[in-house]
DNA sequence: TCCCTTCAAC
């Protein structure tokens, strides 16, 4: 090739998809170096397009700066097309704002590239700025540049933009902070003066290791200045990967912004459009939770003689999930069958995602299985499938395969999998998990943080999850409710209330999610007068209609406190139907209070819905029980067995050494039964000493007294806690989980230890923590 | 040159 002449070169130049690698583009350009103009203007810029092509961006940028200003449009549009390529979203913008600012007319295939980084800045006001460009320029009748202007409309409506309107941040793991102010100015006229147009940048550090900067930009870096507007976006890191797809947008609870009519107006003066303008708008409409509309947009592609291709249908896909409707979802996978899109890993997850939300998650796995190529997102999708349906054993070892498989977990992977730790209460792993996060710098992010907050509050770490929540940069909606929710389930009702106003000072405006944390902590720690004010205010204040959850706290209190005709009449006047599980609720005041008459009356609403209710029967029975009608208990017994009901036994755990023992009640199995036994008698001894008498009356059963003492003597906290004690150092902390409520005399009991062996004894039973120091307990005996 | 899938608090 070195005989070359100058016209070949011309030509090839003219056709570059003959170039097919990277190698041919450098031996082009090392021919090139070699004829008499190699720097003129129509040489380079055709270069640099070919280098733009294969994605080589330092190449293209080299030779872009050899060129005469100023550059022909042709270089200025590939620079712009390779950094949003590379997701270098703020030098391409910057790089446009450039080009126009040098006086150089573009054309119409700059803007997509433009549309898609600033989309992918989350700025909207710069997106306008473009759009106006657009019509200016007269090509707003561009098909590609129009896709790409719904697709940014689409965008940003359905994001949640944050309460001060100012700071769209977005998340990017090893990224700098730029902050990038009053860009939307840089758009001049055509022909315009740029010079007087500015573009300020600032970052939180120097930029020493981002060569990107070298070209033609240090000028307007400046020192960031909190008095200017500031739009706050994340660098990517140096090696130039797409991290901020993978990104999510900061949320908070303020208003959405409704773009959807934005993009309705650009769909509707479109002269053509294609299967990406339609697909972009059904995209648009799901996101934005417009579903029927998504819908309607499908039929009328049909009308418009196209087929849903991929792209509709992992759009479509997720509707299906949110409407819990399996029989629609398989519609579409039998239409991905036949055609062929079945193996289609987007498609694959929407699927395995669409099945889970459905309670199919056998059908998730299947999808999985079948699946020819399996990637992060896959492999998050059947971990969330299994731990969102409660298989958390199964969740946990999709995740390991997916370790195994050497696919880098992402943030996305631990908030699936941290639910799972936090349900199980399993503390060790999900402190493995927290290793993991800090090793891999994961630990600053917001959804990360907030599972492990969540994490370890339901595993009895209050003050971990304290730690966590205090040393956190930005706290969202969720991180707040975890927190509360935290406190509640401990018994700190005051702290959980704290919180409560200090979020909303800090202008988070409660959520009904954050309503339900606030009225638990309320119902356990009997504050009868801060709940109502709180459920009047939600509903009158806040316009939030009051759901199960937050029937349920309110009923609960009242029952407690023993208002049980008010708490009768309460969840009566529901405005929704009242579930059997908020009966029960009212059925175990009436267990506390002795009330059985209102018991038979409650009992007997459970069992017109719920016949089979094993707990319902449990608690008459225990409300027989207490009011010593022994015919009536001998009778619910018969009853449940003929019926094949069984108690759920009551179980006790404790991890040591990150092995999980288990104990029932008066179980005697376990290898070091001698050693707790003795402990027990040990205990019981110094405890009559202190003044501490068995409360036979917790015993539900007709025997005599001696064995009911006996009874209580081997409830399966004591054995958890006896076993604790004599296999752990002096001083540590005792965390114990129960699957039942805590009966009144192991409560009475477990103070007495606490004092004895000097040490925190933390119980959790199936509705709260109980933390037990110094003969006291955080629930204030009220549980 | 444009469009798609997964996640946290109840």
């Amino acid at each position: 090739m070195t005989s070359t002449s100058t016209k070949t070169l011309v030509n090839l130049l003219k056709n570059p998809i003959s170039i097919k690698t990277k190698h041919q583009a450098k031996q082009l350009h090392a021919q090139i170096f070699k004829t008499e103009t190699p720097n003129s203007p129509f040489f380079v810029s055709r270069l640099v397009s070919v280098y733009s092509n294969f994605n080589l961006l330092n190449d293209s940028l080299h030779l872009f700066n050899t060129l005469d200003s100023p550059p022909p449009a042709l270089a200025w549009k590939s620079i712009i097309r390779c950094y949003t390529d590379n997701g270098l979203f703020v030098q391409s913008v910057l790089f446009f704002v450039k080009m126009m600012a040098s006086g150089v007319h573009p054309d119409h295939n700059v803007f997509p590239s433009v549309l898609k980084s600033s989309t992918l800045l989350v700025d909207l006001r710069f997106g306008e700025s473009v759009h106006a460009c657009i019509v200016r320029l007269g090509f707003h009748l561009d098909l590609y540049t129009n896709n790409a202007l719904m697709n940014m409309y689409a965008k940003f409506q359905s994001l949640d933009m944050n309460t001060n309107d100012e700071f769209y941040g977005l998340e990017v793991s090893g990224g700098h902070k730029i902050y990038v102010h009053e860009v939307l100015d840089g758009i001049p006229e055509r022909n315009g003066d740029g010079q007087s147009k500015s573009v300020l940048v600032s970052c939180n550090e120097p930029l020493d290791h981002t060569n990107y900067w070298k070209h033609g930009f240090e000028e307007s870096v400046v020192g960031s200045d909190d008095n200017v507007n500031l739009h706050c976006v994340e660098l990517p890191c140096s090696d130039g990967a797409r991290h901020v797809d993978e990104g999510s947008c900061a949320k908070t609870n303020s208003g959405r912004r409704l773009q959807m009519d934005s993009v309705r107006k650009v769909f509707e003066q479109m002269p053509t459009r294609d299967l990406v303008s339609w697909n972009t708008v059904i995209v648009g409409f799901a996101r934005s939770g417009l579903f029927e509309e998504a819908l309607e947009m499908v039929r009328e592609m049909g009308n418009a003689n196209l087929k849903p291709d991929s792209f509709t249908l992992s759009s479509v896909l997720p509707i299906f999930a949110d409407y819990v409707d399996v029989i629609k979802g398989k519609e579409i996978h039998g239409y991905a069958i036949r055609h062929g899109l079945d193996t289609d890993v987007f498609i694959g997850s929407s699927l395995i995602d669409m099945y889970a939300k459905c309670t199919r998650v056998e059908d998730s796995h299947r999808v999985f299985g079948l699946l020819p190529r399996r990637d992060g997102i896959s492999w998050n999708s059947i971990i969330a499938a299994c731990v969102q349906n409660g298989m958390f054993d199964e969740g946990l070892k999709f995740f390991r395969q997916m370790l195994l498989a050497k696919i880098k977990p992402r943030h996305v992977s631990f908030s699936s999998i941290m639910p799972a730790c936090a349900h199980m209460t399993a503390l060790h792993l999900g402190k493995q998990l927290h290793g993991y996060i800090i090793r891999n710098g994961y630990d600053d992010n917001v959804f990360i943080a907030s599972s492990l907050v969540d994490m370890y509050a339901k595993c009895g770490n209050i003050r971990l999850a304290r730690c966590i929540f205090d040393k956190m940069e930005l706290h969202d909606m969720v991180s707040w409710t975890s927190i509360i929710m935290g406190h509640a389930l401990h018994g700190y009702a005051l702290d959980a209330i704290s919180l409560f106003e200090q979020m909303e000072e800090e202008g988070v405006k409660a959520n009904s999610v954050a309503f339900v944390a606030a009225l638990t902590a309320c119902s356990h720690a009997g504050l009868i007068d801060k709940a109502w004010s709180y459920f009047n205010c939600m509903t009158r204040n806040y316009g939030i209609v009051p759901c199960l959850e937050h029937y349920t706290a309110v009923a609960d209190l009242l029952g407690r406190a023993g208002k049980l005709e008010e708490a009768y009449e309460f969840i009566s006047g529901m405005h929704i139907r009242p579930t059997g599980s908020i009966w029960s609720t009212l059925l175990s005041a009436c267990r506390v209070h002795k009330n059985v008459e209102l018991a038979e009356k409650v009992a007997e609403k459970i069992f017109m819905t719920d016949p089979d209710n094993t707990g319902a029967y449990i608690l008459l029975t225990n409300v027989y029980s207490a009011a010593r009608r022994w015919k009536d208990v001998l009778r619910l017994r018969i009853h449940m067995r003929n019926k094949g009901l069984k108690k759920t036994p009551a179980c006790s755990w404790i991890e040591i050494k990150n092995k999980v023992h288990a104990f029932a009640a008066g179980d005697e199995s376990h290898p070091c039964y001698d050693k707790i036994n003795e402990a027990l008698n040990v205990l019981l001894e110094r405890m009559e000493r202190e003044g501490y008498v068995p409360d036979t009356k917790e015993v539900l059963h007709d025997v005599e007294e001696e064995q009911k003492k006996y009874l209580l003597h081997y409830h399966s906290e004591r054995l958890a806690i006896a076993f604790g004690i004599i296999s752990t150092p002096d001083g540590m902390t005792i965390r114990v989980i129960k699957n039942l409520r805590v009966c009144g005399d192991c409560h009475t009991a477990i103070k007495f230890i606490s004092k004895i062996v000097q040490r925190e004894i933390i119980v959790r039973d199936n509705s709260r923590f109980h933390h037990f120091k110094d003969g006291k307990c955080s629930c204030g005996d009220y549980w």
